[in-house]
DNA sequence: GTGGCCCTGTGA
DNA sequence: TCACAGGGCCAC
């Protein structure tokens, strides 16, 4: 799915060109991407203005008027985006809304996604709050000071990669950035959180945020699924050092690239520039 | 913690 | 035909 730097960008895509509008109707053709009531889901929106849209971990979220929330997730193959005028939806729309903007021109936005992983739902007033996935979501890497990141890993048994991946733990990095990061930082992706030092979780929180402002600046990572609010496709892909690159040569040291698996996803990472323990670097 | 599962498509 | 894909939830 589309990481922090994905769900970013589409979040300010959106924000520009949804701000203002107001939902004419709402078309769901397929009941499990609303995850609920069809009939319920369109009617809590139709009539009701966007004001703005933002990004909390990896979800959308769409402030509308009457305390009323619209929530996103794209996991795996999702995709939220403005069509162009004469756009015919193909199959995997699975939930169309059709807005008019403040100049009263109709707009349109497409909910697409092949996997039916994704979701849409509306949440009323501190329903939000209440939800437990984004009750328990942890603090936002771009806004979490070295000390608190620290704080957040040290003396975890767990692997390190398990715990980037962990959204109650930190929000918003997927297994792209995860294995980015830590290719950065030089740590191995199976060492034991307990075994790092502070100095290297320091290093790893400055890998974590140079990588997704990075991303940001690229306007996030396309593989195949993902396009921004405009149904473009990103650039950071060009710049992974790791993240596809198995069997390839290290970009630093040229041995060749390692494949493992960490919380039932594949890492990759080189056996040379990152190693499990602390004391080797 | 980990593995299976929710889905569908793609590429080897 | 099979393994794999950017996520997260559920049962062991």
């Amino acid at each position: 799915m589309p990481e922090l730097p994905e769900v970013e960008t589409i979040a300010r895509g959106l924000n520009a060109r949804l701000a203002g509008c107001v939902v004419r109707e709402v078309i769901v053709r397929e009941g499990r991407s609303v995850g609920g009531d069809p009939e319920l889901f369109a009617a809590a929106l139709a009539g009701r203005t966007v004001r703005s849209v933002r990004r909390r971990g990896k979800l959308l979220l769409l402030d509308c008027d009457a305390d009323l929330i619209l929530a996103v997730h794209l996991k795996m193959t999702g995709r939220l985006y403005v069509p162009a005028p004469d756009a015919v939806p193909d199959k995997y729309v699975r939930v169309l809304v059709r807005l008019d903007s403040p100049r009263g021109e109709p707009v349109s936005l497409f909910f697409h996604d092949v996997r039916k992983f994704g979701y849409c739902r509306v949440f009323q007033g501190d329903e939000l709050a209440r939800w437990p996935f984004y009750a328990t979501l942890g603090p936002e890497p771009l806004e979490l000071g070295p000390e608190a990141f620290v704080t957040q890993f040290a003396g975890r048994h767990a692997r390190i990669k398990a715990l980037l991946l962990d959204q109650k733990r930190i929000a918003g990095i997927g297994n792209i950035y995860a294995d980015e990061a830590l290719f950065r930082a030089g740590i191995h992706p199976e060492a034991p959180a307990s075994q790092l030092s502070a100095m290297r979780l320091t290093t790893l929180h400055g890998a974590v945020r140079d990588v997704l402002t990075e991303a940001i600046a690229a306007c996030g990572s396309s593989i195949r699924d993902y396009r921004d609010a405009s149904g473009n496709a990103g650039a950071f892909q060009n710049s992974f050092r790791v993240y596809g690159r198995a069997s390839h040569p290290c970009l630093a040291c040229a041995n060749l690239l390692e494949r493992t698996r960490v919380a039932g996803r594949t890492s990759t990472f080189c056996p040379c520039c990152q190693r499990r323990d602390f004391s080797s670097r």
